[in-house]
DNA sequence: AATTTAGGCAACCGCTCCTCT
DNA sequence: AAGAGGAGCGGTTGCCTAAAT
């Protein structure tokens, strides 16, 4: 608004650095810190802008960064969370800690989204290209409903908020929140304990929720059942490591009208005759801000998660539907998305990739995915997330 | 060997968000 | 509550290098 921009000074200097400028900044920020960006560059005796400071400082010059040749872990990583994600590299990042932001965009950009167009997936939406050619069948009609996930969890992000926000006001007696060190990393810590709880409390038909422990990786691998009611209750934390009292989340009153998962959203969330009371109301921008904070953090309710999931397996075959230890039954990493995508990547690149791709199934080397792959696709980024290091900043 | 083309990457630009006053 | 400044993010550009002709 107004403010001209940080390199519009005359005389600073653009384009690419040089090892004496790199000195400068290096020891400037190990003995002082980089302080205020803007104003680093005079203090450090360099005729850049403080934004071009940062830049080089955050992609090239800090220390934790690991150069070179992206892993295949770290390729798997990448794809699965921009499905998830989209072009949101920072928080793609992350999952990447040694990795920036700008080299994860270049690496998609350059590399990985070839590879998935090369592949017959559409790089933006990850479906099939062909979905577009035959939208009418089932199978198309179940990849349809997966690319809406993305915006399933931000909608629902939404409604949890304003679950948070009404239950405030129907109940004032909720037990103290233990939160596990493990969620302490997040950036913000509080939030997700606070709004499953709250969240479990506020749904209709569900019981007052007890005080939950929420370890977020442990109860995400907590078992599933089917309500009576025809509904789906997620029961989280009655994994065999938790420690704390289940909480059970109940959305029986509103089976997901999962064949039109986008935007049954939106009605599930808006305007559907939800006795839940998860109706738009006032305060939209402070949720929005609220949800946006949740999903920066990527600190992804456990509700949310295995809504996900949910949706992704109930349309398909609830029967054949796998639960292992507690997991849900997708596919092995590696024998699924991996071996769809490496394989399908061609030839040049399984000699530096070690070459163990092919799981000989007969699923490599053809345009689309099927309805198992699309299945095990999702199922896997799933898990991904539900697989990251806990020294994940953000989980 | 010279020229053209394509790929890869660092850096810039403009916008948005957040924080402070 | 509103405005200004700072920081961060994502998209894009432009340069450099390697491969192809």
């Amino acid at each position: 608004m107004g403010r001209s921009p940080c390199c519009e000074k005359v005389g600073l200097k653009k384009g690419p650095w040089t090892p004496e400028e790199d000195q400068k900044l290096l020891a400037y920020i190990e003995e002082h810190g980089h302080g205020s960006w803007r104003a680093l560059p005079a203090k450090a005796g360099l005729q850049r802008c403080g934004k071009s400071c940062r830049l080089r400082w955050t992609n090239y010059l800090r220390p934790d960064i690991k150069r070179g040749k992206f892993s295949l872990q770290e390729e798997q990583t990448i794809i699965q969370l921009h499905a998830l994600l989209g072009n949101r590299w920072s928080a793609i990042a992350t999952h990447l800690p040694k990795r920036t932001d700008n080299e994860i965009k270049n690496y998609w950009n350059t590399h990985l989204k070839k590879r998935l167009t090369k592949m017959g997936i559409d790089p933006v939406t990850h479906k099939p290209k062909s979905d577009t050619l035959s939208p009418v069948d089932g199978q198309s009609k179940a990849a349809a409903n997966l690319s809406h996930m993305a915006q399933w969890e931000s909608a629902r992000l939404e409604a949890e908020a304003r679950l948070v926000r009404e239950s405030r006001l129907k109940s004032t007696s909720f037990q103290p929140v233990q939160v596990q060190p493990q969620l302490g990393s997040s950036s913000s810590p509080d939030i997700v304990p606070q709004l499953l709880n709250k969240t479990a409390a506020a749904s209709a038909g569900a019981p007052p929720a007890p005080p939950l422990c929420l370890d977020v990786l442990k109860a995400w691998q907590g078992g599933w059942s089917k309500s009576t009611k025809g509904g789906f209750v997620a029961c989280v934390g009655n994994g065999p490591d938790l420690e704390s009292p289940t909480s059970t989340l109940s959305f029986s009153e509103n089976p997901l009208p999962i064949q039109n998962v986008g935007n049954a959203a939106v009605d599930y969330y808006g305007n559907n005759d939800n006795e839940g009371g998860m109706v738009k109301e006032e305060g939209e921008e402070e949720w929005k801000g609220f949800k946006d904070r949740v999903e920066s953090s990527m600190t992804f309710s456990t509700a949310s998660l295995q809504d996900v999931v949910f949706a992704v397996e109930t349309p398909w075959s609830p029967e054949s539907r796998k639960v292992e230890n507690g997991h849900v039954g997708a596919s092995n990493f590696m024998d699924g998305f991996a071996d769809l995508l490496l394989t399908n990547a061609d030839d040049h690149n399984e000699s530096d990739r070690g070459g163990d791709s092919d799981n000989g199934d007969g699923n490599v080397g053809r345009e689309g995915f099927s309805y198992e792959e699309n299945k095990n696709y999702w199922n896997n980024i799933l898990n991904l997330v539900n697989s990251s290091p806990s020294d994940s900043p953000v989980f």
